[in-house]
DNA sequence: CGCGTTTGACCCGCGC
DNA sequence: GCGCGGGTCAAACGCG
């Protein structure tokens, strides 16, 4: 399984790691036979990084918990005050009215609400903003209106858009107490995925058969992800555990061996809009000591050849570009069992590219530095 | 023209 | 049985 990984799915090069020498041995090249000390060299390397990877791994699974643990104990607490509130504010003449409603099911207490399989949520919203939309996820087809007695502001009812194949109803009506709040009630549970889990799951499905490479051309899923997921997470906190739950059941999934680990769940994108998602990915920070590089190359003057590739930090960029080019070398030769080059040879590749360029993600603006292929060379002569 | 929203009519359960 | 209030239906409406 190791061995597997290491294989298929390390496009890091991990030889060139701790490697100063501009001569490179291209992987997979060297006899199996002659050189023993040389591979006892590459393992403890292999051991030493993944170890590091390892490691890594770790971190990001500790901060996830602990990002967990947060939002439970913030929501429990933020329940906690809405519960104190609403009993605080309940006059004896309306306790009256409200122990008759809650026999149906939207004045039902929120201890009963788990086990009637009826949710309900808090949203912050724009007090000005009378739609009475809130957005989670999924699709919703408005059927009625009401004017309630207790409350001067209407109720929408909502059904899933995929009814009656799926029964859930929503019901949302601003907050008596908070203009600027909207309650909405659940009742059932979807038997589909969300817009927002169709595109991850699409995203994370690409990203597997993919690896690193991706077309230009290809659907924009990593954008559509983020303005989901800053859309919902400033607007719905329920939302922000379902997407950490996904976030970390998804990490959890994936081998720690393979290189796309948390940087493409989080990608420290800007968004202009999602400053609690921002916020989010700022938690990822710690971890992304190392700048997070896009390459972007059109290895002809044919456009269909670009491409781009992202990794955790400069020097792994580096080390893809090199791979490239071994890749590439070894193509051109593939009767030659070894092939060393130097420096100048990498130059000369790059050189030879149609375009290359280097964007890298500068933590103290938030945004990404573009570099040229000159830089691109420094960098690969200092890696 | 299709699709989602609006809105008045209707249904239903509950309390008196 | 009647009235009340929440929930649903469906025709009308409006927008792209």
């Amino acid at each position: 399984m190791v061995a597997t990984s290491l294989t298929i799915d390390l496009n890091l090069n991990p030889l060139s790691t701790t490697d100063d020498t501009p001569v490179r041995e291209v992987e997979g090249f060297f006899d199996d036979d002659d050189d023993n000390s040389f591979e006892n060299e590459v393992d403890d390397r292999m051991a030493c990084y993944l170890h590091r990877k390892n490691n890594e791994n770790k971190e990001l699974k500790e901060m996830l918990t602990g990002l967990m643990d947060s939002y439970n104990s913030l929501n429990t607490h933020v329940k906690k005050l809405m519960q104190d509130r609403e009993e605080l504010e309940s006059s004896p003449k309306k306790r009256k009215f409200d122990e008759t409603v809650q026999q149906s099911s939207w004045k039902r207490p929120k201890e009963d609400l788990p086990l009637s399989g009826i949710k309900r949520v808090y949203v912050k919203v724009d007090p000005s903003d009378k739609s009475l939309v809130v957005k989670d996820g999924y699709q919703w087809r408005k059927y009625g209106q009401k004017v309630t007695r207790d409350n001067p502001s209407p109720r929408a009812y909502y059904k899933c858009s995929f009814a009656p194949i799926c029964p859930v109803k929503k019901k949302v009506q601003r907050s008596m107490e908070d203009d600027g709040v909207v309650v909405a009630t659940y009742e059932g549970e979807h038997n589909h995925r969300s817009t927002m889990q169709e595109a991850a799951y699409a995203l994370a499905n690409e990203r597997e058969i993919s690896s690193s490479e991706r077309w230009f051309n290809s659907p924009k899923l990593d954008e559509v992800l983020l303005e989901q997921m800053a859309s919902y997470l400033s607007k719905d906190p329920n939302f922000t555990s379902e997407v950490a739950a996904a976030i970390f059941s998804k990490i959890s999934q994936v081998d720690f061996f393979k290189k796309h680990t948390i940087s493409y769940f989080l990608p420290p994108f800007k968004h202009a809009e999602g400053t609690k998602f921002q916020s989010l990915v700022n938690l990822g920070q710690p971890l992304m000591s190392n700048k997070h590089t896009i390459i972007l190359m059109q290895t002809s003057q044919n456009r269909a050849t670009r491409k781009f590739m992202d990794y955790e930090s400069i020097s792994q960029a580096m080390d893809g570009i090199c791979a490239l080019y071994e890749r590439k070398l070894k193509d051109l030769n593939p009767a030659m069992r070894n092939i060393t080059y130097d420096i100048q040879d990498l130059y000369n590749y790059i050189d030879g590219l149609a375009d290359l360029s280097a964007l890298v993600y500068d933590h103290s603006i938030q945004a990404y530095l573009p570099n040229d292929r000159q830089w691109i060379e420094t960098e690969c002569s200092i890696t």
